[in-house]
DNA sequence: GTGAAAGCGCTAACAT
DNA sequence: ATGTTAGCGCTTTCAC
């Protein structure tokens, strides 16, 4: 029989099959070499006739864990994260895996809460898309659910399961870029520094630049105490402007900063320098034809998290993907000229 | 004792507190009145002591419904439909709800994927960012879970939960700027008209124009085979551009439209026409200076779904919220005069 | 190759 | 006001 609106119970396919629950547990779950042919096949075309599908709640109270796995994401307004997330759903969905999304805000104290919540859910596995240090991960670090840190790494710094890019090679491929388009004064916008991909990126910004003989004093480095990236690119902007002498490239953290500097200086009416960020969104590509950008292939971040969660490999891991620096130097930048 | 990694058990929970189980799950779940002040203390300290949660498995499995609330949304990259789902996990996590995001791609066979998946968690509710029709929907309809349409109506024309604006309302209102600024000649592009939300606006535009005496004929619709909105907007401007008298307004039923006709309009180089869209994230203050468009409050459809939810009222209900023209004129449509 | 039965953690009906 | 107990749907020994 069905039960009201939610699908048929494993008893109903035992006994339209005519076998016990255990030969359809067995048959559903596929048991190597413990049924035969001609039951499984009765099996089968009894879960089909029923459209029957394990109930997740019986499965997971037997078996200690769900087929959940919890993505926390700092900001999903970001549509960098948006795109992480939908390529984590895909690949996830692809090993019979649910994703449950969370925005943290970046905020400790709503990260711990979904943690705990994961911890209830029984959750698989958990993806932190930019990871702050919190009492919760403290505690689970270690602990027997996988914890994957996306874009930044573990901020405890434990070698832990990472995917991300070489920021310190883009930071300098950056760098080496603004200087070779003919930049002399070169100003760096960045958000928290907590961030190891914000820290990486700016570190090795600063050493390139010193490397082709840029004085470390001549770079101008900006920051705004803000969670919101669009907000820190639009101060920091700001505060550019107001220096006596201008600058010729203005490389940001990400491309949200580069989105609020970019703001500030249209409405400034000027001819905005060279922006350079970091994320490059499909999206970037319509919206904003004026912005370099070292594009990040979130589209695969899915399978690359999936594959570390995989590995059952005890010792970390970590999957450095290959990033791109796109050159943009569309009409924005040209009609200011 | 303490379970793995994951929590303590109620078990646990009433030997620490010295009561039996049932006791700690009245108090637990606050059922009023069954238990003395006193037991209620030492429960409660215990479940502190040992941070305790209920398993959500075996309180679903009891239940016959999880905690779960799936959230299927049309086109994750699309930052409306993140914003929304932003907003509805907020408003869900406030009464102890934890979204599921799925990213259908406007495909029935992924809707009816995870529509089966999510019974098969037993979710709480459905909701449906852009629905489209499928057999699993038509199956589920009227079925015990409750399922929230959002922006698109039920395809099938049910009077179902809903979540929207008055789509004909503001239709009318874009065709009125557009003709108050100084529109002659005006073209419409839009996207499948199999969504509610598109086609009432393309009417209501249209009927608008004709009530204000622009000929049904004068109206330029123009749409394109993809499920890619931006491409849409693309490859219908390029057919715009390719008509012997150019148009002054084009009037876009999404962002998404809007930014790929703009970025036609850009590459041509010549003065983009005043371009209007629907949906307004809020990126758009940041990167689309120059789109009027039709903001509607994603922030506040979280609250609107869980108040649909909530309502035990059998009767159809719907939540149309208030929108608002955002009219921008900024620097890409000045410079280019 | 198959079935019987235990038990996962929880809630709710029923006893006391 | 509190405890006892049945049982939700499933997987997994253990018999046969």
């Amino acid at each position: 029989m069905t039960r009201s609106g939610a699908g048929s119970s494993i008893k109903a396919v035992a006994a339209l099959a005519g076998v016990s629950i255990a030969t359809v547990s067995r048959v559903v779950n596929g048991v190597a070499n413990k049924a035969s042919a001609e039951t499984t096949a009765r099996v089968r075309s009894a879960v089909a006739a029923l459209d029957y599908r394990p109930a997740s709640a019986g499965r997971a109270l037997r078996q200690r864990t769900s087929r959940l796995v919890a993505v926390l994401a700092a900001n999903l307004a970001n549509p960098a994260m948006a795109a992480i997330a939908a390529s984590a759903e895909i690949a996830l969905r692809k090993r019979g895996l649910v994703m449950v999304l969370c925005d943290t805000h970046d905020r400790p104290a709503l990260q711990d809460e979904y943690l705990k919540e994961m911890q209830a859910q029984q959750a698989r596995a958990i993806v932190l898309l930019a990871a702050v240090e919190s009492p919760m991960l403290a505690a689970m670090r270690g602990g027997p659910t996988p914890i994957v840190f996306v874009n930044r790494r573990d901020p405890a710094g434990s070698a832990g399961l990472h995917v991300g890019i070489d920021n310190a090679a883009a930071g300098r491929e950056v760098a080496v870029h603004c200087l070779d388009a003919g930049a002399r004064t070169i100003a760096i916008i960045h958000g928290s520094l907590a961030s190891s991909a914000t820290s990486e990126r700016v570190r090795a910004v600063r050493e390139a630049l010193a490397a082709r003989g840029v004085p470390h004093a001549s770079v101008v480095v900006e920051t705004a105490e803000d969670d919101d990236h669009l907000a820190i690119g639009y101060r920091s902007a700001k505060r550019l402007l107001e220096r006596s002498s201008p600058v010729d490239a203005v490389i940001c953290t990400s491309d949200l900063i580069a989105f609020g500097a970019h703001r500030r200086y249209v409405e400034d009416g000027g001819a905005p320098p060279r922006l350079v960020g970091f994320d490059d969104s499909p999206l970037n590509d319509w919206i904003a034809p004026w912005l370099t950008s070292v594009r990040i292939p979130y589209e695969n971040y899915g399978e690359a998290i999936v594959s570390l969660l995989a590995a059952d490999d005890r010792a970390p891991a970590a999957r450095i993907v290959p990033y791109r620096l796109m050159v943009r130097d569309g009409p924005s930048r040209n009609r200011g000229r």
